[in-house]
RNA sequence: GCGGAAGUGGCGGAACGGCAGACGCGCUAGCCUCAGGAGCUAGUUGGAGCAAUCCAGUGGGGGUUCAAAUCCCCCCUUCCGCACCA
C-alpha cells in the first residue's frame, strides 16, 4: 500500500520502525494471498527447497531454526529468480520420546505430538519461513505410513524386504533393538546406554544389494560436501579380495572335515598365512567343540567370547586372545597343515567370519602370532626390506614382490593378485570377491509408536503380506504402555488376532514397528504430492518436482537419512515410480548453534527461544543475525550482541528508506534505470549506480553460487553505507534518529523546506534505483521489513511477487581503476588509471610513476608482469 | 591407528595465486544533545614516526612463484567421522 508523503515544512514526522507489527501483518497477508502455495505448472522452471523435517520435541530453539531460515533465503531468492518453487514443510512424528512420556504420564502419545506440532509451526510462521503449508504432512498420521505399508509390501514382493534370525544390538533403557547406524561406540545413539547382545527374529532392508549403486551414484553428488560423500563411502566399505577354501584336515579318529572360507584382500600373502581364525560364532566352531576332547570346556571358552567380548568388543579397545581349536587346515597355496584357532578380534558379520592369519603381513595377526608363539612367514619383500622374522616387530603391509611363494615367487603386487585369483579360480579353490562393510538394515523395532509392519502369520500359509487394499493397518489405540521389552501391539488381542489373507483362517499379526528412519527416507517425494490416497506420490508430480535441488540438515545425518533415501530411491525407481536415482542434488550440512560453548538442549538449559528473539527485535533481526553471524555450514556461538547489531542495521536501512520515501514513493513502478538515468550524472551519481550493480552481482552469486549468506548480508550494509555517504552529500544530509529539524546541521540545510521537496531527476532515479535494489535484495533476509519498505516506495504489489533486480554489466564498471604496484613482492605505489588500460600503457605508466623510480632507482629491472586484476609487478635486483 | 576439515586483529569472520583484515561486534574521538547505554561522522593488526611513510605480520618450519592466508612437503594444535572390516 503506497503512503502518501507530502513534505509539509519543517516537521516532518518519521514513520518508527516496529517489527512485531509488520511480522504480524505481512505473515497474515502471505497467508491469506497463499502467497508460497504452488501448484505443477510445466511452463516454469522448478526449483524444489527443502530442510530437514522435524521431529516434533515440542519446541524449536535457534538452532533448529537456523536450518530453516537458511533454506528460506535460497527459497524467496529462487522465487524472485522466476523459478517456481516448492518449498515444504513436515513433521518426523513417529519416536521414542513421545512413546516414553506417554509411558511415564499413562497417557497416549498422538496428542502431545500434535500438540507439539501445532506449537512448533507457530514458532516457524512467526519467523516467517515462506513454507507451502497446504503440503505439511507428519508421519504419524495413518494417510502418511500406510504408504510406509505400501514400500514395505513392493520390498517384501521383491525379496528386498526378509526375515531372519539374528544377534541384534538391544538397548536395555530404550527396550529396542537398534541397527548397526544406531550404535555408537558401543552405546546407543539415543540414550547412550551400552549395547547388549540379543537374538531375536527381525525384519531386513537389503540395502546391500544396492551397495554398489550407492556406492558408484557417490561420484554423481558432485554438489554434497566432500566430508558427507566420503562417510557414505567409508561406511559402504567396498573391498576387493578373494574367498578361498581351506580344506580342514580330519579329527583323530573322525571323519575328514569339508573347508573353512576365508576372505582375504591380500591374497598375494597366501603363503605367509600360517594359521586360520575364526570368529567365536563361526559355524564350524560348535563341530569342533563336539569332535573335541572335553566339549563342555571348549563351549564354555567359546560362550566367553561370544557374550563377554561382545561387549568389549562394541566400546572398542579389547586384548586379543584366542585358542588352538587342535584343529588344522590345508593352506590351498602351500598344501601344508596350518593350525586353527579362535579369536576374539575376528568378526563374525564381515566376510566369511574366518580369515587366514598372516602375521608377517598384518599388524594383528603378529601381535596375535608374538603372544601364542605362532609360526612366521615372510611372503612378500618391498623395498629392500631385508627385516628377518625373529626381529620383526612391525608387520610389513606394503605390496613388493613375492619370496617363497612357489611358482609366484618374484612376480609382484598388485599383477600377482589378479593371476592368484585366476588360477584359484580354476583349480575351485576360492574365487574373487568383494566385500561390503554395510550391513542390511534392521527395521523392526519393539515399541508402539511406529508404522506397524503390514505382514500376518498364518499356521497354514506362513508369512503374507497384507493386501494393498486393507491398507493402512492402523495402530490401535492403546493407551497403558508399560515399557516392557515385548512390542505393545502383542497386548492387544483384537490387534494380532486376524485372519490370514490367503485362506481366511485365523492368524496373528506382525507386532513389531518400523524403524522412524523409514517415515524419513522418502517423505520428499510425498511432498510432491501429499494427498494421494491411493499411491505414495503421482509419478508425474514427482517427475516435475524430484531432485530435491537444494536440501538442507544437520551433519548428524550425513551416513543415516541419507544413505537410507538415497536407498529408497533406488527401490522406488525399480518399482517404477520414479526415473532418477538420487534424491538430492545440493546438500548442505549447516552448522549448529552453540550457547556458552555448548550444543542447545533443554536438560542443559541454554536454550535461545526464538519467540523471546522475537518478542525483542522482531522476525527480521534474528533472521539476519543468523545469517550473517558466519557462513551456514559453520558452528556459531549465539550472541545477543550480535543480534543487536543486525537490528541496528534494519533501523539503518528503514530510517535511510524513509529519508527518501516521499521523493522516491507515489512515482511507483520500477524506473530509474539504464535510459532514464543516461543524462549527466555526477561522479557521485555514478558511483552510487556503480555500487549498486555491484553488489547485485555479489549479493546474487553469494546466494545462489557460493551459499555465502553472511558476505551476501556483508555487501548490503556495504550498499547501506553508499547510501548514508551519497545522501550526505545531498541537500537533505544524512537521516538522524529523529529527522526533525533541529536535528539537522545548519550548513546542511538549504531552504525553507529541511527536506528539500525538489531534488535533481537523475539524483532521484540514481537512489530509486539503489533503494529498490537494496529493498528486494533484502527481502529474502528480512521479508517482513521489505514488504513494509516496498510499499512506502509506491510499490503497489507485494514484493513477494516482484522480481530480482538485473545486474547491468556496463553500469558495474568502473571507468577509472586503481592499479598496484608491486617492487620485490611489496605494493610500493598505486597508480589511479582509465579502465581497460593496456598491459603495455599500464607498464609505461607504472615505471614512470614518481614512486616507483624512487624505489627502483640505482637498480636493475629484471622483470615487469601485468597481471589481471590489475596489479604490475616489478623485479628489480 | 585411519580418514576428513580447520588454525587470520580484542571477538565473529572477509579475501576461489594478485592491495591481508571487507562487513559486523567491541573500543576510541568528534558532532548532536538537559542527558544518553540513542543517532550521525571518523578512527581502530602490532611496532616506529608530527607526518608522508617505513618495518613486522595469516599456528611453526621449509619449498614452488614476479607474487602465497591461498599451492606443495614436514611438524604442532583443535574439531569431526570411522575404529580390529582381514
Amino acid at each position: 500500500m503506497p503512503r502518501a508523503r507530502m513534505v509539509a515544512g519543517a516537521t516532518d514526522p518519521m514513520t518508527e520502525y516496529k517489527p512485531q507489527q509488520l511480522d504480524k501483518k505481512w505473515q497474515q497477508a502471505w497467508t491469506s494471498s497463499h502467497a508460497f502455495e504452488v501448484d505443477h505448472d510445466a511452463s516454469r522452471p522448478k526449483f524444489y527447497c527443502l530442510e530437514m523435517f522435524a521431529y516434533p520435541s515440542g519446541y524449536a530453539h535457534v538452532g533448529h531454526v537456523r536450518n530453516y531460515i537458511i533454506g528460506d533465503i535460497m527459497a524467496r531468492t529462487k522465487r524472485m529468480r522466476g523459478y517456481n518453487v516448492l518449498h515444504p514443510f513436515g513433521w518426523d512424528a513417529f519416536g521414542l520420546p513421545a512413546e516414553n512420556a506417554a509411558i511415564k504420564a499413562g497417557t497416549h502419545p498422538e496428542p502431545s505430538t500434535l500438540d507439539n506440532i501445532a506449537h512448533m509451526k507457530g514458532q516457524l510462521q512467526r519467523l516467517g519461513i515462506s513454507y507451502a503449508w497446504e503440503r505439511e504432512i507428519a508421519t504419524c498420521l495413518p494417510e502418511y505410513y500406510k504408504f510406509n505399508q505400501w514400500i514395505f509390501l513392493k520390498m517384501f514382493e521383491r525379496g528386498l524386504a526378509y526375515r531372519k534370525r539374528s544377534t541384534v544390538n538391544w538397548c536395555p533403557s530404550c527396550q529396542t533393538v537398534l541397527a548397526n547406524e544406531q550404535v555408537v561406540d558401543g552405546a546407543c545413539w539415543r540414550c547412550g546406554t551400552t549395547v547388549v547382545a540379543r537374538d531375536l527374529e527381525q525384519w531386513f532392508f537389503r540395502i546391500t544389494a544396492y551397495a554398489d549403486q550407492l556406492l558408484k551414484g557417490l561420484d554423481t553428488l558432485t554438489d554434497w560436501p566432500e566430508k558427507v560423500v566420503v562417510m557414505q563411502r567409508n561406511w559402504i566399505g567396498r573391498s576387493e579380495g578373494a574367498r578361498v577354501k581351506f580344506p580342514i584336515a580330519a579329527a583323530k579318529g573322525g571323519a575328514a572335515g569339508d573347508r573353512i572360507e576365508i576372505f582375504t584382500t591380500r591374497i598375494d600373502t597366501i603363503y605367509g598365512a600360517t594359521f586360520v581364525l575364526l570368529s567365536p560364532e563361526h559355524a564350524v566352531v560348535d563341530r569342533f567343540a563336539a569332535e573335541s576332547s572335553d566339549p563342555q570346556a571348549f563351549r564354555d571358552r567359546v560362550a566367553k567370547f561370544r557374550t563377554l567380548d561382545r561387549e568389549a568388543r562394541l566400546t572398542g579397545a579389547i586384548e586379543k586372545e584366542g585358542f588352538d581349536t587342535g584343529r588344522t587346515a590345508i593352506n590351498p597355496f602351500t598344501g601344508k597343515a596350518v593350525p586353527i584357532w579362535i579369536a576374539n578380534f575376528v568378526l563374525a558379520e564381515y566376510g566369511t567370519g574366518a580369515i587366514m592369519a598372516v602375521p608377517a603381513h598384518d599388524q594383528r595377526d603378529l601381535e596375535f602370532a608374538r603372544k601364542y608363539n605362532l609360526p612366521i612367514r615372510i611372503a612378500v619383500r618391498s623395498g629392500g626390506a631385508t627385516t628377518a622374522v625373529e626381529t620383526m616387530t612391525e608387520a610389513s603391509t606394503n605390496y613388493g614382490t613375492l619370496v617363497d611363494s612357489g611358482e609366484y615367487t618374484g612376480q609382484e603386487a598388485p599383477a600377482v593378485l589378479t593371476r592368484m585369483i585366476a588360477d584359484a579360480e580354476k583349480r575351485s579353490i576360492g574365487t574373487g570377491e568383494v566385500q561390503y562393510r554395510l550391513k542390511d538394515w534392521g527395521v523392526s523395532r519393539q515399541r508402539y509408536w511406529g508404522t506397524p509392519i503390514p505382514i500376518v502369520y498364518c499356521d497354514k500359509d506362513g508369512v503374507v503380506g497384507v493386501p494393498y487394499e486393507q491398507l493402512p493397518v492402523e495402530l490401535p489405540k492403546v493407551t497403558t504402555f508399560t515399557g516392557r521389552g515385548d512390542s505393545p501391539l502383542t497386548q492387544v488381542p483384537e490387534f494380532v488376532n486376524t485372519k490370514c489373507p490367503k485362506c481366511g483362517g485365523p492368524a496373528r499379526r506382525e507386532t513389531d514397528t518400523m524403524d522412524t528412519f523409514v517415515d524419513s527416507s522418502w517423505y520428499f517425494l510425498r511432498f510432491c504430492d501429499p494427498n494421494n490416497g491411493s499411491l505414495p506420490f503421482d509419478p508425474a508430480a514427482a517427475a516435475y518436482w524430484m531432485p530435491v535441488d537444494f536440501y538442507s540438515g544437520g551433519v548428524e545425518h550425513a551416513i543415516l537419512h541419507l544413505l537410507y533415501s538415497r536407498f529408497f530411491t533406488r527401490v522406488l525407481r525399480d518399482v517404477g515410480l520414479i526415473t532418477f536415482d538420487e534424491p538430492f542434488k545440493r546438500l548442505l550440512t549447516q552448522g549448529m548453534v552453540l550457547k556458552n560453548g555448548a550444543v542447545m538442549s533443554k536438560s542443559k538449559g541454554n536454550v535461545v527461544d526464538p519467540d523471546d528473539m522475537l518478542a525483542k527485535y522482531g522476525a527480521d533481526a534474528l533472521r539476519l543475525y543468523v545469517m550473517f553471524v558466519a557462513p551456514p555450514e559453520k558452528e556459531v556461538e549465539w550472541s545477543d550482541a550480535g543480534l543487536e547489531g543486525s537490528f541496528r542495521f534494519l533501523v539503518r536501512v528503514w530510517r535511510i528508506v524513509d529519508h527518501w520515501a516521499d521523493l522516491l514513493g507515489g512515482r511507483g513502478g520500477n524506473g530509474g534505470t539504464g535510459a532514464m538515468i543516461a543524462g549527466d550524472l555526477t561522479d557521485a551519481e555514478r558511483a552510487l549506480r556503480r555500487k549498486t550493480h555491484d553488489t547485485i552481482r555479489r549479493v546474487t552469486s553469494d546466494i545462489e553460487d557460493r551459499m555465502h549468506l553472511n558476505t551476501a548480508v556483508s555487501s548490503l550494509m556495504e550498499l547501506v553505507n553508499e547510501l548514508y555517504g551519497f545522501t550526505e552529500g545531498t541537500s537533505r544530509g544524512v537521516p538522524t534518529r529523529s529527522a526533525g529539524a533541529e536535528r539537522l546541521r545548519p550548513e546542511r540545510a538549504r531552504g525553507p523546506a529541511l527536506r528539500s521537496p525538489v531534488e535533481p531527476p537523475q539524483t532521484i532515479a540514481v537512489l530509486r534505483e539503489a533503494i529498490d535494489a537494496l529493498v528486494l535484495m533484502l527481502s529474502p533476509f528480512a521479508p517482513h521489513t521489505a514488504e513494509e519498505l516496498w510499499g512506502m516506495l509506491g510499490h503497489a504489489d507485494n514484493l513477494s511477487k516482484a522480481r530480482w533486480p538485473a545486474f547491468d554489466a556496463e553500469v558495474a564498471k568502473a571507468e577509472e581503476v586503481v592499479v598496484p604496484v608491486q617492487i620485490n613482492g611489496k605494493v610500493r605505489a598505486r597508480l589511479t588509471v582509465r579502465a581497460g588500460a593496456s598491459d603495455e600503457e599500464l607498464r609505461e605508466v607504472a615505471l614512470a610513476d614518481a614512486a616507483v623510480r624512487q624505489h627502483t632507482a640505482g637498480k636493475t629491472i629484471r622483470k615487469v608482469v601485468v597481471a589481471k586484476g590489475p596489479l604490475v609487478s616489478v623485479v628489480v635486483q
